[in-house]
DNA sequence: TACATTGCCGACCCGCCGGTCATTTACCAT
DNA sequence: ATGGTAAATGACCGGCGGGTCGGCAATGTA
């Protein structure tokens, strides 16, 4: 017999919902990749059942764009911010950018992301084609601004900048993608911030 | 009615069929992924039916095992060999090497594999191990003992070996993986050769 | 031609998971 | 207190795919 005055089996948080299952639906994406989450998981970790997930988003798909768009997509916009207001050398921008980057990606949750889009963009056409819409070509496009803004100022020596774009960010992403995969075991742990410096 | 003489309906081919196996086991893998790849189409691509694949491998996880065993790491003990039989600069082999690599990994159906490994190493940690141990610790091994050797004929400059492989193979690696996964997205078409000159 | 061997088939089992919906129940207005 | 409403539940469905197995038929042998 439960007990007569017994907590409340669940409560109304219409508001608080969508922000608790992007959170939830975030970690388990990092953690298993796309494919492999289960919805019946993301919705346990924010506290509610199946259903109550789907009240909010309509299918896997659109949670996942969702968690895209609140969590990859506003740091693109901040970078784009911080490049039309910056005053001085193009180094110096760049490295802010880099450094920024690295500590708010790399060093989050927000980090599994790449690498997850890395492993699904074949199987999901769609879903690459809106991430390469939304994050990879203006993260591209911002960074090679810079290069370009910084030749024009004398600052690099003029190459073609669309490859100097992808080689340079390449290691950075390249080591993205290592900590998210087979960093468990790799005996070697490699200090990015020396990485970085080498670079 | 089927006509009275007709083809058998299959034929015992004992000998070819591992071969036949390995090969759309590869196909699929790279296509697919690991964990999205279905066995009944391995074995439809190979002519034969599913029961017939677990006849020569136990496993989902065997076959893959046996695709790398007969796949990759014929190419690296090549390599090994190459480096021990080498007379002359470091830097020509460093060349040799990595061109070779490309050459038979990147522009054939095998450059799938690095990328699908990436992919899948969170969710298949037996997996990963083994092609750590086996494909990647002796790559990056072969690549820092050729740079170690060309520090100590004063070729190169010395700088920290293991930081200097991993950023050396980075950019390599990373167009692999950008081949295999976002490059349909791409409306720039990066061309490898200029990519790695420039580089 | 008749038999034994064995490579091969394909139907089947079962657990998993994205997605659905009738029902329950917390909350609020009156 | 009480009825209305909508937030939340959880049992359910259907397709999918790794793995199994009894039986069939291609081949070697006499």
């Amino acid at each position: 017999m439960p007990s007569l005055k017994s907590e409340a089996r669940w409560t109304r948080r219409k508001e608080a919902r969508p922000a608790e299952l992007l959170s939830a639906a975030l970690d388990q994406f990092v953690e298993r990749g796309y494919a492999a989450t289960r919805l019946d998981d993301v919705a346990r970790l924010a506290g509610v059942s199946k259903g109550t997930l789907y009240l909010y988003y309509d299918s896997k798909e659109a949670l996942f764009k969702a968690v895209i768009r609140g969590g990859l997509i506003p740091l693109i916009q901040r970078g784009e911010k911080t490049f039309e207001e910056h005053q001085g050398s193009m180094a110096d921008l760049l490295e802010r950018i880099v450094l920024g980057w690295w500590a708010e990606v790399g060093e989050s949750r927000l980090g599994g992301i790449p690498k997850l889009m890395f492993a699904e963009a074949k199987n999901f056409p769609e879903l690459a084609a809106f991430y390469y819409q939304e994050v990879i070509s203006r993260g591209y496009g911002l960074v090679q601004r810079v290069l370009e803004a910084g030749v024009a100022r004398g600052e690099f020596r003029p190459l073609e900048p669309v490859y100097v774009t992808r080689l340079v960010l390449a290691p950075l992403v390249f080591l993205l993608l290592w900590r998210h995969s087979f960093s468990a075991c790799d005996p070697e742990q490699i200090d990015p911030v020396r990485y970085l410096r080498t670079h």
